[in-house]
RNA sequence: GGGGGUGUGGCGGAAUGGUAGACGCUGCGGACUUAAAAUCCGUUGAGCCUUAUAAGCUCGUGGGAGUUCAAGUCUCCCCACCCCCA
């Protein structure tokens, strides 16, 4: 055959003439119902790889069927361009940031355009554009106006030779710079944060709205959250008019509070810090400012803490309690302080013991008869309330409010919920960043760049060094300005935005992506929000899908839009994962050129060693990486979009093999031939009407069950694999067709194409086009069921004798359960295996089986 | 430690409580070819029975119990691996 299927030539073919007649712009006919299908935007690095184009093709072939299926479809994509690779780049390679990332840019934006992705690049945005960000800042201001947005001190990654902070990624896991190998401290700076724990409890409640939400992404939000109701108790200090506040789960074991510890950077622990003490706690406190939280917390490691010499009364039974500081009590959390409960909490037994500390029971296990049981490990659950004064002999569940109640009448406390989640910290001393429109001024404070000078442009005479402060923070140009509100000297605030800022509405400006007045439109927004379908790495299910949570709850309530949530139904797929060598002795990577196979088991060359082989996620390090560049350069997108959903299921992690690649190849390889065959020699005059042969009905009905199956398979779950497997058998079906020559086989033909248009759109075009259509298959509709085709005359029905298999028969599809069961028992499979036994009891299928059961 | 998930042929994976292994990959056999590639056809869970074919039988969804006429699917216990939070 002369017309081979060349998918270099018919993709090239089809996304200039797709770009040319605006195909993937935004339809905005409002007859049509609306349909919101987003992709996480990428991280322009310079490098399309699988994971990104997995995202992508999922997401297409969703709106692909959302368009023929008569909606009008929003499918955008952007850039998360801000961050430190672009800062690395200019430091590394004296290459400005901007260059850096819009290079990148314009490289990646190709590389989704062979991909055959169906966007509306119209809408494009680039969150490092000042059109763009020049929003960002208004949207902080939002949030400043509403008193979420403040500063306070707080820790930051300090390198003490290079003299400038970094940021956690920068940081390696035994806590040394990444660049000048110094070992990091933690610094105190004045930074900015957005109060989300103001809205801990909606984005907690709100996860029940979010039906379309996997659980577990739901679960890791909720757990992130953290709610914890219980109490807050205060322990007065001995010799001093304070108190020392905690927080509890457990006021039932108050009475069991043998100590309480202090952060060490709690700012009473100087205070309650004895003469004798003094020494060994500022040398405690100044070990302890070197680890981070990390170390600090480490299950694994022995928990440290030294007595303060200062002593409290834990007021439930005016016993003296030491004050203690340890280094796993965070300032930051909670409270910063905790009581100890030795005899009811594994974490303060283990301390107790360590420190030589009263242990003291007051809860008895229901099945124990003394206290004993409880000195040998702590008791954690419920039982008997005992040594607790007047709440002796109450069950500790009950016992929870009671002694809330008392701590209320007494004044030494009240029942409080406690969140884990912590106000979000996005200062970043960064220059690659949205600059945070804020003027400092000796006489006004902080004063917000006033909406008519936004964006507070980056400045793009910088030196990059890697070393000192902020590069912002030495222009001194760029930070001298004059106060908005006074008009004297101030400087402007030189710490950038956290990038996930930036990503925290992105999905709105898309609806209004090119308007200069405004962030977006109130009706442009509201017309495509919410989006009705995101998808993207599990990796973003906690940070970047809270904070943009987060962000349309203020927006909402700063009545800038009318969603309550950003994303209605989430899907997060899997990684992809490739074949990977690694030296069994050394531990070492091997690439895929350096190993050899012998006898089953896999050998580097030029050492000999054995190694072991397996599937991880994709990495360069691991050598493990497939370039979708030569993929597609080898067999197309449409073999490497089909592929990547036949693969493995959407969520699931996906092992990337050349053979299945090469499979899907061959499989659109016979779909080429048989329609082009098709083509070539057209049916003689179809008759019309009369009644359909055996063959054309069951041809029919393979092509209706595959329409039915396909539709099910994208519909809800996105069972991308299984709708493919049904396009296989539908040409496997077509192929082996005795009535080529029907309108059935004509129908067969063009349902075929119409179905794998939204996985392999090129090659249905071409073929759609082939077969003498002059319209784009763009234009038409998603096919339906005939209900008719997918009657059966005869159906198999499945004999068994108690509950096996013995085997089947053909019956008419039509028979009644008395007529089954008859054919059933006269049929030479149930004369074999029911004679010379009794029958007990007959169940009767209809459709499906016949079960005898025999005595 | 707590929470969640997963476990099915040589491999990826299918299966409203009703013929386990759809669809594909690999392997094997064959056709075409001088030969190879490509393509096409057949076959591919393990075992037993049978000279052989047809047919038939037993076992089989991590392990063990249970519910049911019938369990990959429901219940309980155990094991292994993965993820999240500590």
């Amino acid at each position: 055959m002369e017309n081979r299927y060349n998918p270099t030539e018919i993709e090239s073919k089809w996304q200039k003439t797709w770009g040319e007649t605006g195909a993937n712009l935004t339809c905005e006919d409002q007859t049509k119902p609306k349909f919101y299908a987003l992709s996480m935007f990428p991280y322009p690095s310079g490098n399309l790889h699988m994971g990104h184009v997995r995202n992508y093709v999922i997401t297409d072939v969703i709106a692909r069927l959302k368009r023929m299926q008569g909606f009008r479809v929003l499918h955008p994509m952007g850039w998360d361009a801000f961050g430190l690779p672009a800062e690395n780049a200019a430091i590394d390679r004296g290459i400005p940031p901007a260059k850096w990332t819009y290079e990148n840019i314009a490289q990646m934006r190709e590389q989704l355009k062979r991909l055959g992705l169906s966007i509306d690049w119209d809408r494009e945005v680039a969150t490092c554009g000042p059109e763009y960000y020049k929003w960002t800042q208004w949207l902080f201001l939002q949030f400043y106006q509403a008193g979420l947005a403040y500063q306070k001190e707080a820790a930051v990654n300090w390198d003490p030779i290079d003299q400038t902070v970094l940021a956690n990624e920068q940081v390696d896991s035994e806590g040394y710079s990444w660049r000048s190998g110094a070992k990091v401290e933690r610094k105190l700076l004045r930074q900015w944060f957005l109060k989300i724990t103001d809205y801990a409890e909606q984005l907690l409640q709100d996860l029940d709205k979010l039906d379309g939400w996997p659980e577990r992404v739901k679960l890791m939000q909720a757990n992130w959250i953290g709610k914890s109701t219980g109490a807050y108790l205060e322990f007065p200090i001995i010799g001093k008019n304070e108190s020392i506040g905690v927080f509890t789960t457990r006021p039932d074991t108050a009475f069991g509070v043998t100590y309480v510890v202090l952060a060490p950077e709690h700012p009473l622990t100087l205070q309650v810090t004895t003469p004798e003490q003094r020494e060994i706690v500022e040398r405690f406190i100044a070990e302890v400012a070197s680890e981070s939280e990390l170390e600090r917390t480490a299950e694994d490691k022995p928990k440290r803490g030294v007595k303060t010499g200062g002593m409290a009364i834990n007021p439930f039974n005016g016993e003296e309690i030491p004050i203690l500081i340890a280094d796993y009590v965070l300032y930051e959390y909670g409270t910063g302080a905790v009581m100890g409960v030795p005899a009811h909490d594994v974490r303060d037994f283990k301390f107790a013991k360590e420190n030589d500390l009263a242990i003291k029971v007051v809860i008895l296990p229901d099945d124990a008869d003394n206290s004993d049981i409880c000195l040998i490990d702590a008791y954690t659950d419920t039982g008997t309330m005992i040594n607790s004064g007047s709440f002796n002999g109450m069950n500790s569940a009950k016992g929870k409010n009671a002694v809330i109640r008392m701590a209320e009448n007494e004044g030494f406390g009240k029942a409080r919920t406690q969140y884990r989640l912590r106000d979000w910290l996005i200062s970043r001393q960064r220059y690659w960043g949205c600059p945070i429109p804020v003027i400092h001024c000796p006489s006004c404070g902080s004063v917000p760049v006033p909406d008519a000078d936004l964006p507070v442009k980056l400045p793009d005479n910088v030196d990059f060094t890697g070393r000192g402060a902020s590069p912002l923070a030495q222009l001194e140009d760029w930070i001298n300005v004059l106060c908005p509100s006074c008009g004297e000297p101030a400087k402007r605030e030189t710490d950038t935005m956290d990038t996930f800022i930036d990503s925290s509405w992105y999905f709105l400006r898309y609806t209004d992506a090119k308007n200069s007045e405004q962030c977006f439109a109130k009706n442009k927004v509201n017309d495509w929000m919410e989006v009705d379908q995101y998808v993207g790495g599990i990796e973003h299910a906690i940070l970047h899908l809270l904070y943009s949570r987060f962000f349309t709850k203020v927006l909402r309530d700063r009545g800038l839009v009318s969603v309550d949530e950003p994303f209605k139904k989430l899907l997060t797929q899997g990684m992809v994962q490739g074949l990977t060598y690694k030296n069994q002795k050394t531990g070492k990577y091997v690439t895929a050129d350096q190993v050899v196979a012998k006898d089953g088991e896999y050998l580097e060359r030029e050492t000999g060693e054995k190694l072991n082989c397996f599937y991880e996620k994709m990495s360069k390090s691991k050598y493990n990486g497939v370039d979708p560049e030569l993929v597609l350069g080898k067999y197309g997108a449409d073999t490497a979009r089909m592929f990547i959903l036949f693969k493995a299921p959407p969520e699931k992690d996906l092992e990337w093999d050349d053979a299945d690649v090469e499979g899907q190849f061959r499989f659109l390889n016979r779909v080429w031939l048989l329609i082009n065959d098709y083509a070539e020699t057209p049916p003689t005059p179809l008759k019309k009407g009369g009644s359909l042969s055996k063959e054309e009905k069951d041809l029919r009905r393979a092509i209706h069950t595959a329409i039915k199956e396909v539709s099910e398979d994208l519909e809800g779950d996105y069972q991308f694999n299984t709708a493919v497997s049904e396009l296989m058998k539908l040409s496997n079906a077509l192929k082996d067709s005795k009535c080529k020559n029907s309108a059935v086989y004509q129908e067969g033909i063009e349902t075929l194409i119409t179905l794998l248009a939204p996985f392999a759109p090129h090659l249905a075009e071409e073929l759609w086009r082939i077969i003498g259509n002059t319209k784009s298959l763009n234009q038409v509709v998603w096919p339906s069921v005939d209900q008719e085709a997918l009657i059966v005359d005869e159906i198999t029905l499945v004999i068994q004798v108690m509950g096996k298999t013995r085997g089947n028969i053909q019956v008419p599809a039509n028979a009644t359960k008395e007529e089954l069961e008859k054919f059933a028992k006269e049929s030479e499979i149930g004369a074999r295996n029911l004679t010379g036994k009794e029958i007990k009891k007959v169940i009767v299928v209809p459709g499906k089986l016949v079960n005898f059961v025999v005595g």
